[in-house]
This record gives structure tokens, C-alpha cells and sequence, in this order.
DNA sequence: CATAATTATATTGCGCGCAATATAGTTTCG
DNA sequence: CGAAACTATATTGCGCGCAATATAATTATG
């Protein structure tokens, strides 16, 4: 059926859409108990697995550039969260490390989120399949 | 792995929150030759299948509130896409109205979209199963 | 029938997301 | 070495997305 093309339900991008922005309401409560919004809480994910980076790699592990990074990094700084300083060796580069309290802020973290994977409502396997496929997606619409 | 909860690759939301982001930047460059952005274009395709709708109908067909929905409705009709009326039998609702124009632009855009489906690198049917797996997660995480 | 409660939309404010531009530091190359 | 090309981050501006609030119209209730 040729007039299908334009018709929402058939849209599989308006389903990554709204799935998406689903996800980030039903994470909001839990991530306002640590002072984060959700794209904070991404770059604090990266931070909790090397402890420092620039923000450059932040942007390359998040796809986010630094018109995005400048700002919220400042806040997660004046939160306290974060410290950023600029490299001796390459003064272009901001290297942003976590702080005492941002470190601490991981097994706060863990807590909170630790019963989200039941409000998916599909089996791990299901989970990890759906996952693959977006990232496949992903990379086709990139490549 | 106790530790692997807040992995970052484990996440299934950046996944969908990554992906979701893809597909408005490989969109970006076709909706521009229609004067569109991306919530622009699910506004119209809401328009295309209605003829005309009030901004509530068109809000529970996206999941978008007036906060968004106000503004947005005003520039496509500055763009002179959509005529915005207050309904006579209740005032309180307005209706949004295709334009000749905005009728007009329904087969430009059919064009325009024709080849995103190659895109996404999968067959019509992992793509129907993909978006009914999304759906499946968007319901889960509302209800 | 008056008033309270509800409903539909609009406005304000803030945090992304990204294009375009600016600034400053580094590398390359004649 | 010195100018040009390049790189990393910051700033500005605009359009969402959404919470909170405001306004105006409708419905419910005493």
C-alpha cells in the first residue's frame, strides 16, 4: 500500500521517538533523588567507568558535541559532581574528573535504578536483543 | 555481574536514546527541503491523516503537551502549513486546519521520504517487529 | 442560578541538541 | 622561524520537551 509510507503507526522512527522520550519520563522521578536529569546522568555513567575524560571523549562516547557538554558540564560542576581543568600538555583540552561526592554518587545510583529493568517488561534476552538491534539501526543511519 | 547494572553499553535507554537522536539527524537534511524539523513533520503526518484536529488530539497522538505543541503549532502556521481556529461549539479548544499549502506538501514529502527506508538497513519485516518491540517497551514503561 | 471544580490552551522558565561561529592552542610546511 | 591549516572547547541562537502556572470557557453542585 503506497499511501502507508507517511502513516504514523507504520513510522518505526516515531516508535524509537516516543520510546525514547518514555524512557526519560520514567526515569526523571528516580534520577531527580540524585539532582540529575537524564543526559547528566549519561555523562556521569561514562565518568563512573574511567573516573576522568576529556570532554571531547565524553562527546564521542555520547554523540553529543560541545555546544551540549559546555553548559551541562558546568552544572554537574557548580552540583559539585564533577571538577574540570584544563590539560597541561594540550590547553585546548578540558579534562573533566569526578569529585569525592561525584564518586560517592554511583552507589547511590545503582540503588535507585536497581528495579528499573522490571518496569521494561520483557526477559533480559529480550532486552539485549532489542539493544542489538537499535545499535544495528543506529550505525546504518550513520553510516 | 553486580557492577554491570550502570554499564553504559547495557543500557538499553541510550540505545533507544541514541538511536531516536540518528534518526532525527539522517531526517534533518530531507525535512529541510520541506521546511520542516522532526516534531514539525509528526505534527503534519497527525494533519495529513485527519485533515484537521484540536492541539489535545494532536498532543495524545504524540505523547506532546501544550508547553511544546503552542509554539510549535504557531511557526507551521507562520510557515502557512496549518490555519489555527477556537472551535465555536467549545472555545476553549482550538483546531488546527491543513492549509492548501500544508495538503499540498503531504506528496512533496512522500517524495522526499521515498528512500529512508533503505536506510535503516533491515528488511520491512525486522523493521515491523522492531517497532512493535518498542511499542511493546513504551507501553510497559507508562503503565 | 451562583459558585466551585474541571477542562483546553497558552505562557514562562529551564535544560537539552545542534548548527554556526568564535577563540585559543597546536601542528604542518615552506 | 612564521604563516596557514587544523583541533578542542566555548558561545550564541533557535526549536523542542516538560513542569509549573495562568487564563478563559465549560460543567457540576449546592
Amino acid at each position: 500500500m503506497d499511501k502507508d509510507i507517511l502513516t504514523l503507526e507504520n513510522q518505526l522512527c516515531f516508535a524509537v521517538y516516543s520510546a525514547s522520550h518514555a524512557f526519560t519520563r520514567a526515569y526523571k522521578p528516580l534520577l531527580a533523588d540524585l539532582g540529575l536529569t537524564y543526559p547528566q546522568y549519561l555523562v556521569m555513567l561514562v565518568l563512573w567507568e574511567r573516573r576522568s575524560a576529556t570532554v571531547g571523549e565524553i562527546g564521542a562516547a555520547l554523540s553529543l558535541d560541545s555546544g551540549t557538554l559546555s553548559p551541562l558540564l558546568k552544572r554537574l560542576e557548580t552540583a559539585g559532581l564533577v571538577r574540570r581543568e584544563r590539560s597541561r600538555e594540550d590547553e585546548r583540552q578540558v579534562t573533566v574528573h569526578l569529585t569525592a561526592e561525584g564518586a560517592a554518587a554511583r552507589s547511590k545510583a545503582e540503588k535507585v535504578m536497581a528495579g528499573i529493568a522490571e518496569r521494561v517488561g520483557c526477559s533480559l534476552d529480550e532486552m539485549v536483543a532489542l539493544r542489538e538491534n537499535l545499535n544495528s539501526l543506529r550505525k546504518h543511519l550513520e553510516g
